[in-house]
DNA sequence: GCCCGCATGTAACTGGTTACATGATTGT
DNA sequence: ACAATCATGTAACCAGTTACATGCGGGC
């Protein structure tokens, strides 16, 4: 495949755990040809070029695939928000906490999609289970984060309703 | 507090969810100082410096907890494995899921002792809540984890048992 | 004729980590 | 004394994104 058909393919196939940019596939692929992990070959009608991994190449995506993940450190802006929550008050937070319901549903639904296609293709059979795990994981992750916003929402009218006239901006200060 | 204190708070507080280092923090609170958003007292004992938020910082805070959360792309090293499991075989990927799911038991109980905790202090009443709830996050998310890793071996000890003779290293031809 | 999608690549920039240099304080 | 921890900062480096420059081919 091309390069740009490969990020085509990484943004809807893997695009839910997985990404790469222009600025990274085409020196990668560079790169790749250098070390002969993939042949190059060019179109006459146009200056695109397909690639196609080599034997050489399976071997050492197998090598990386073995070598130990590395996750990069946690930075995530929902909790950071919320865990200050009181600066931003019960309202903001449940809005913030809304917002990642309906975003965890909307994951849901599109999982829940894909494994319809799954199942409808008959094709790679012996890749299907693997890319089931990963389905399987999306879906339940989507479901955690459902069944916490519906649990945040609930303390956080609570405490809305229980000190409303909180420290910081609430409904009513803000109207 | 110091730069030195305040990163250690950020690991051992924010440890699960945010992260910041060195090399970000002090030029970071250098230019809050020039901004006026913290003042610095000097430490005549040492050459360590005591930072603390001024009322336009706190301004300046609650501006920036408002702003849109920005997600960066996802890399997820442990689906990207999975979802290419072929090349590494049901047997590999057992133990990748397994790691998975050790870590995430390990993440479980950790938050069991910090719910522990945080019910005993009777401090800081009114961050409570909030920090409550993204515990209750991590709390979901890591037993969703448990629950899809349990899932996960299942179907590949039942792949493992179905097709004894894959394309790849399994058991046997691992011995 | 013109816009859009396919296609390739590079350059600039950014956000961030890591490693290093340095030194005070405290505990054993 | 010496090790560990507290403390500050900088420089080098790195991964990765964004934006840009460029051009082909097909459809309207």
């Amino acid at each position: 495949m091309t390069g740009y058909a490969l990020r085509e393919a990484i943004r809807e196939v893997l695009g839910h755990f997985w990404s790469e940019s222009f600025g990274q596939i085409y020196p990668a692929l560079a790169e790749l040809e250098r070390d002969g992990y993939v042949e190059r070959r060019e179109s006459a009608r146009n200056g695109s070029s397909t690639f196609r991994i080599t034997p050489s190449g399976t071997a050492q995506l197998r090598e990386l695939l073995s070598e130990p993940i590395q996750r990069d450190p946690p930075r995530n802006g929902l909790l950071l928000r919320l865990f200050l929550g009181r600066h931003l008050g019960p309202a903001a937070c449940r809005a913030l906490v809304l917002d990642a319901r309906a975003e965890a549903e909307r994951r849901l639904a599109e999982y829940v999609a894909i494994r319809a296609d799954i199942a409808q293709a008959s094709e790679m059979a012996d890749e299907r289970p693997y890319q089931l795990l990963t389905l399987a994981f999306g879906e339940h992750t989507a479901r955690a984060a459902i069944a916490w916003a519906n649990e945040a929402v609930a303390a956080l009218d609570q405490l809305d309703s229980t000190r409303p006239s909180s420290t910081h901006l609430n409904k009513e200060s803000r109207t």
